[in-house]
DNA sequence: AAAAATATTTAGATTTGCCTAAAAATAAAT
DNA sequence: ATTTATTTTTAGGCAAATCTAAATATTTTT
């Protein structure tokens, strides 16, 4: 039996081993969770215990096979309430994460796949972040950061950075959402904010903030 | 903050309130709740301190208004999740319990009315047990058991007095399910047990056991 | 009304998950 | 290569929720 709050560990050591591609650190888990490097030292033996981690004191952590798998399949279920939550109920993107979080850790037969069937298979959530599938694979993206994007190139918003509720409501309201198409018109040397062209119409000004949290695809067209 | 075993346990203490009609007793909610009455005695001094129920040791518990508003509102959460699993994610009547049992802890503002509306306003879960509005109201309908019925009479399935999965499964098998029409042939003296027609086609034999589980609404007709 | 049976509570432990403070190991800086 | 700083672990405690065993109330039986 895992506890929920042992998936929470390996949900974020996965988040974190996706990211820096060496041993996880006892810190960074413990920012990443608000909890004190001590309160990881302690679950990390009993991870270690389960065998969900390869754990040598001072050295950081892996994710077993076993881990892994525990904590893909966290993710695709956190997903996939994200679409029920938005597509079914209603809710906006910003709202749906907390919620999520909870609905994640319902256990039992086929509760997933008869959701993801409901759902019609979706492979994004709301963010534009892909689900895994029951195998826990999923497809890469080939996307950039705003930040990237050469003056006069175009590309479809299709996922964030950053996942905070201010960032994403901000967002909303500017009609940034998944599948806008933006052309960069113009990168400010000053402070590296950018001046877009929205559909084709409507221009409107971003800070770096912004363009660093946001993901596109370039149209090849 | 009311952890999810207290509200289980209000939850408890709320149903066997409602059919006997005196103070719950320890031992009942042990027994329901599976566990020992030692721990009941534990939980209930702290329900106590949180003003959740009326608590005189040895004299048993009621339930304050505090604490029959969270028993009401995790009942209508729980039967809400129910109507969804079986309506939408197509499980069967006799799967869902331990389902719902999870689903109902989710806590988020608006989650359940928004679930409510995209399920259009049920009255009654798959079970026909009824379900509480936001108010925590519920209509009372006038069923009977069909152990109960005299011969002769009709009636329409409404509910069921067992829910474990076996009784569920088999009513299933049988066809007996919510809305089917029975007409009382004959109880015969020796068992209880009762031949019926179904449909005005089908005709059944049921055991006692069956009848003393099975609610029906009589037909004035 | 006293004895026996049953129900309930208290006492003492255990597990999980967290905390703070102190100790130990590793990394960085001089 | 020491010293200093940072990171990580250990030690000791705490609260929630459970358990078993023992003590205490209450109810039932005689």
């Amino acid at each position: 039996m895992i506890s929920q709050a042992e998936e929470n560990y390996l949900k974020a050591i996965f988040k974190i081993a996706e990211k820096e591609n060496r041993a996880v650190s006892t810190n960074a888990i413990a920012v990443l969770m608000q909890t004190t490097p001590a309160s990881v030292s302690d679950m990390l033996r009993r991870l270690s215990d389960k065998n969900l981690i390869a754990y040598e004191k001072y050295r950081g952590v892996q994710l077993t096979e076993a881990g892994k798998q525990v904590a893909t399949e966290l993710i695709r279920r956190h997903r996939l309430w994200e679409v029920f939550l938005v597509e079914k109920l209603g809710f906006s993107w910003d709202e749906v994460h907390d919620l999520a979080e909870q609905l994640e850790h319902v256990q039992g037969p086929s509760l997933i796949e008869r959701l993801d069937a409901f759902l019609d298979y979706p492979r994004y959530d709301p963010h534009g972040d892909p689900i895994p599938d029951a195998d826990g694979l999923w497809v890469f993206r080939a996307q950039i950061l705003l930040s990237d994007l050469k003056t006069g190139q175009r590309g479809v918003i299709t996922g964030v950075q950053e996942h905070s509720s201010a960032f994403l409501q901000y967002l909303a309201q500017m009609g940034l959402t998944l599948g806008a198409v933006l052309e960069l018109l113009e990168r400010i040397d000053y402070d590296q904010s950018v001046r877009v062209r929205m559909y084709d119409t409507r221009e409107l000004m971003l800070s770096e903030k912004v363009c660093k949290n946001l993901f596109l695809m370039i149209e090849n067209a």
